[in-house]
RNA sequence: CGGGGCAUGGUGUAACGGCUAACAUGCUCGCUUUGGGAGCGAGUGAUUCUCGGUUCGAAUCCGAGUGCCCCGACCA
């Protein structure tokens, strides 16, 4: 993309009213736009960003688990949740129909999913059933904080899986951590995010939490570094040891984190109030038993940068990054090569062809943080050549401008 | 929802109860400049969050409301 085609601009100061190192950055860079705490548009780069993030998401839904993409509605019906006995929770944000029908913004999907799904299920040959979809869902937070970590409004992925009993339940549980693990390392912060132990809500006792480790996290846990485990410090105190090793609480590494992953057996919680049943193989009627599976794809955006970024600006993983490089020409003849150049890897470039100081591009590539910084100048030019520094560790080196796209 | 803080051009800030609300940045025009937000000049841009009160006089003091941020509580 040519940046003089982009309607965002970045600022030098971030506005006074947000704190958090995400928005801060987010918004100087124009990759996102507050509309009022806790909800934010998403413009041009911020938007790729999400893409990118979705397609890891998708990948992973459709290859490793099987699961089918689906589009639910926001607007609910609220019989739906009196029949969970949801129609109470604070977070529920309530409308009307223009009849006067009583409705909710959907701040999750178990209400839809398991009516949605009883129109389909009925033998045990249909069984199991995998759904996702990536929607945005709406819950009205007593206090919306930290950017976009915790919004009014965001985008969340959550799957639904329909089992013909627990043990193909556990089994596929099990095979959905493997599916975060994978997700959560492609996007940059398989380092950082840890399996965590933590209260199950209104949903199970347990659920099973992933929780990347930084200090603009709302949580607390405690790791163990051998078994790359963690437990949540709502539940340390009935269970202060490592699930696994045994190591006990005081030897567990605390950290503050921010929950980007949560998933939950919800066996019959659901599916008994809609009764959703199915036929099994002798002809009698049988539970169904849940799971659901959620990730929270503007948060993750958000903790992706908590981790990686520095004083000079956000520093993007190539895997989720707007463009791989951002080619900045310096001199007129160079600029008609970067343009050649240009023409050739349009979708992995962010060529500055503005007409703005040298100086003011190199600030904004450092804000912007493409993962690669493509310099082009007479000097480069000599030897054939551009550039090309990395953004995570300024690195810099010589390459041949017919090897850049091979080169990295 | 409890506690604390803040609210002034687009953005970041300044201004003793008293003159036409100042500075930086941005934006526009002209000239110059091109390896780290460059320079000179001329412009542009504000109902000082809202409502009410005190006062000869309010950005400034008082009250209420609203919005935003932070801590806590809450968090499918």
């Amino acid at each position: 993309m040519r940046q003089s085609k982009l309607f965002t601009k970045t600022t030098k100061d971030a506005p006074k009213e947000e704190e958090a190192k995400n928005a801060q950055l987010l918004i100087r860079a124009g990759f996102i736009n507050k509309e009022m705490a806790g909800v934010y548009s998403y413009l041009p780069l911020g938007l790729k960003v999400v893409r990118k993030i979705e397609n890891i998401i998708r990948k992973e839904m459709n290859e490793t688990l099987e699961a089918s993409e689906i589009f639910m509605p926001a607007l609910h019906p609220l019989e739906n949740y009196e029949k969970t006995g949801r129609e109470n929770i604070d977070v529920l944000f309530r409308t009307k129909l223009a009849t006067g029908r009583s409705l909710v913004l959907g701040q999750s999907h178990e209400e839809v999913v398991v009516p949605l799904i009883k129109n389909h299920l009925f033998s045990y040959r249909d069984l199991p059933i995998y759904v996702y979809q990536i929607q945005n869902k709406f819950r009205n937070e007593l206090r919306a904080k930290s950017g976009i970590l915790r919004g009014r409004e965001f985008s969340m992925k959550d799957l639904y899986s329909f089992h013909s009993d627990e043990g193909d339940l556990e089994e596929y549980y099990e095979k959905s951590k493997k599916a975060y693990k994978n997700i959560f390392k492609e996007v940059g912060i398989g380092e950082e995010t840890f399996i965590t132990f933590a209260d199950g809500g209104t949903f199970s006792k347990y659920s099973h939490e992933f929780q990347t480790v930084t200090g603009a996290g709302e949580d607390i846990i405690y790791i163990c570094e051998s078994c790359r485990l963690a437990v949540n410090d709502e539940i340390i105190d009935e269970s202060p040891k490592c699930p696994e090793c045994g190591t006990k609480k005081e030897d567990l590494r605390k950290e503050k984190s921010i929950e980007v992953g949560n998933i939950f057996k919800l066996k019959r919680r659901f599916s008994d109030p809609f009764d959703l049943r199915y036929t099994d193989e002798n002809g009698h009627e049988k539970p169904v038993h849940m799971g659901c599976y959620g990730i929270g794809v503007g948060r993750l955006m958000g903790a992706v940068l908590e981790v990686n970024s520095d004083e000079n600006g956000m520093i993007w993983p190539e895997s989720i990054a707007p463009f791989k490089f951002h080619l900045i020409a310096i001199g007129e003849k160079a600029e008609k090569k970067a343009a050649e150049i240009y023409d050739k890897m349009e979708e992995d470039i962010l060529y500055d062809d503005r007409n703005v100081g040298v100086g003011e591009k190199f600030a904004d590539a450092d804000l912007i943080g493409m993962p690669y910084r493509v310099v082009i100048s007479e000097k480069t030019m000599e030897n054939d050549s551009v550039e090309i520094r990395k953004r995570w560790s300024k690195e810099e080196k010589l390459v041949k401008i017919d090897k850049l796209q091979s080169h990295v």
